[in-house]
DNA sequence: ATGAAAGCGCTAACAT
DNA sequence: ATGTTAGCGCTTTCAT
């Protein structure tokens, strides 16, 4: 029956407060979501009643019909993944002060699983932040057509996103490991779905090519610690002095591989991280990385979306480029003199690594050298932008 | 005008869906809410034209009159704390095998954001965990008043509680450092306002008696890295071979102070842990610490609500409680000489810190030393407890 | 097994 | 400034 208790506990209406107030249902209503269509006395009346017969709104009862929820989905990969942390409290700031709440929704698993929190949570929000660097920009733009969406660390025509200026930052960490002294620098690759991943590779290059480093690449390896110690052995047969690395935990497991291995960091190896997420300082050694400004991209992320609510005509749909910064730590140091117990190249002769170094012709398979001109220069965008085009242009 | 579009983009209702199939809306409610109530051929038809019209089922109207919205709220002091992280999964994870969405709302600020959050939340769920520390029990109960609740690591008469056993997994901790040949042991206190520091601080003074270790109390701290800085302080006033932190992120603080002091870890002293968050594995040295079943916690707190939705009749409170397991890593290790330039009581005279230590009597007023009877006996708890009483009588 | 109709609590025309 | 009334989309009696 309608009028059972259910699990919610039904509490006074606005038919009630109206009953003891002498007043109809929409002055009640009114009395409270649109303050100044009623006379003040009356308001005020109701507020003291409302207040002593305890009276809430009921949100679901409000939202029926307006359709306003107050609510806003923020879609992450992997809540247990540290990167988030900052991301989702600087979306529930911005979204606090704007009266919203956030829903936080994991759809790790399978594609099936992701489908189905998908399903639960997007009705019931009036917008949603996409942070999943694995769903495929076409999921996405299925997505921003049922609500209006915002796409975070990733750049897609059609859909507004929020992203880390990764060339800048990239560019930072190539001038740090040269102005250290190394002549030669690797990428330990990341998810190939991975917009960032394509971003970050793609200005090592620019970088590399500008500054005059050599530059490969090693791997694709799982973005986790677990894909950091699979990146210590790619570097056991193809040795560099310094690697930066698609993210923190990727660097963190590169780092514990490594020195589990002999290796030592940053005597031997130098290692950059990106992100600088929770943890990555107090690591050993604290990790040198590319801060990302996670709180601003979570609270941009929503303020953008905000926006995109408010607007009810089309407009234009634009990339929000928020800057990053190196932060130099105890990974990095000038190339030093390498005990080559660690390498596991045995085939080519071991080569001096410090020096104008030539990058070791017969490296494994997973390596790539690229050190040659790539198409666009680098980005120009002005650090503290907040909004505007993408420095660079995302990888048509 | 209610008819308008809103924000929400409106779908088919059941009532398009309804003259689509020549039958009544109430029939194609029963075909998706009351499989069985129908007959099976017209409800696959129904269920057909729907798929094809793309029909789904408004969840704000469906629980509008059922009170049924699917959601459940998870309370967090702060999601940035890397040790809610696994709760989080693992709530997530019952909540979905059961249907149900999970609402993570974080009240850190002030007291007055609290209760604003938690007034945006609380009227959207069907129950509540509540996992944040610093709440008062009053608080809790009157929460409990309005929607089926479950408190999370903290025992509370009336309201239904999941907990670690914080009294095992200290025992273990203690023996550890006994066994290693530690003689006086300090405990760097959390806040004063968490249950599970006066459980742990209680359960250290047991074990010592029992063990015939001397336990002291360090401080109260806050329960951050930066409050174990300040332990690490507290710590050159009144030195010791051995401490156990409030939880992880105290450890790591202590650590680090510790090091930058010029204390090595563990040869000097060795730190224990609590809680076994995300990072306390790749912290130098790596921390041996009490590990809490983070996931089973969430899971836990989520099913024993899942369970206390169903009850419609009243029923016995009861408290949850976990196993707990010492995770041994390279923080903790027997006690060795003493360097002593990094403490600070300059009153007392160098003491050898190995041997049958007597605790400094001249220690700081921040820490009490405390070898003496208590009132119960050790914990008794099966290890792998699921449910049940807790081992230990809360704190009256 | 299915249809008709009331109602969940609120908002928003449309009156007055 | 306030009252009247019709929904929002669904569930659920109550009939048939």
């Amino acid at each position: 029956m309608p009028g059972d208790q259910g699990p919610q506990r039904r509490g006074p209406t606005i038919y009630d407060v109206a009953r003891e107030c002498g007043v109809a249902p929409s002055t009640v209503s009114r009395a409270f979501s649109r303050p100044g269509r009623v006379n003040a006395e009356t308001a005020a009346r109701i507020r003291a009643v409302a207040e002593t017969m305890g009276y809430r709104a009921n949100p679901l009862a409000r939202a029926l019909p307006t359709g306003h929820t107050s609510l806003l989905a923020l879609i992450v990969s992997d809540v247990t993944n540290p990167f988030f942390f900052e991301i989702i409290r600087g979306a529930e700031q911005a979204a606090a002060a704007a009266g919203y709440t956030v829903l936080v929704s994991d759809v790790q698993e399978s594609a099936q699983a992701e489908r189905q929190a998908l399903d639960r949570v997007v009705p019931l929000v009036e917008g949603v932040v996409l942070a999943t660097s694995r769903m495929s920009d076409s999921t996405i733009r299925v997505m921003a057509k049922q609500r209006p969406t915002v796409v975070l660390n990733r750049v897609l025509t059609e859909v507004p996103s929020v992203v880390t200026d990764n060339s800048r930052g990239m560019r930072r960490a190539v001038e740090h490991l040269g102005e250290l002294g190394h002549h030669t620098v690797a990428y330990a690759a990341g998810p190939e779905a991975s917009w960032a991943d394509g971003m970050r590779w793609r200005s090592m290059r620019e970088a590399g090519y500008e500054l005059e480093l050599k530059v490969r690449r090693l791997g694709r390896f799982e973005p986790t610690v677990r894909g950091g110690l699979d990146a210590a052995h790619a570097l056991a047969l193809a040795p560099a002095t310094a690697v930066v690395c698609y993210n923190d935990l990727v660097a963190i497991g590169l780092m514990r591989g490594l020195s589990s291995m002999g290796a030592r960091v940053p005597a031997e190896v130098s290692v950059v991280g990106f992100d600088n997420i929770f943890g990555s300082d107090f690591c050993s050694p604290p990790l040198t990385t590319v801060a990302a400004p996670l709180r601003a991209l979570g609270s941009h992320a929503v303020r953008a979306l905000l926006r995109e609510l408010g607007h009810t005509t089309p407009h234009a749909v634009r990339a929000t480029v928020l800057p990053a910064q190196l932060v130099v730590r105890g990974s990095t140091a000038k190339p030093g003199r390498r005990r080559h117990a660690w390498t596991k190249d045995a085939a080519a002769p071991p080569e001096p690594v410090s020096g104008p170094a030539r990058a070791s012709g017969s490296a494994s398979a997973a390596a790539a050298t690229a050190a040659f001109p790539s198409a666009s220069s680098a980005a120009s965008a002005a650090a503290p932008a907040r909004t505007g085009q993408p420095a660079h242009s995302p990888p048509a």
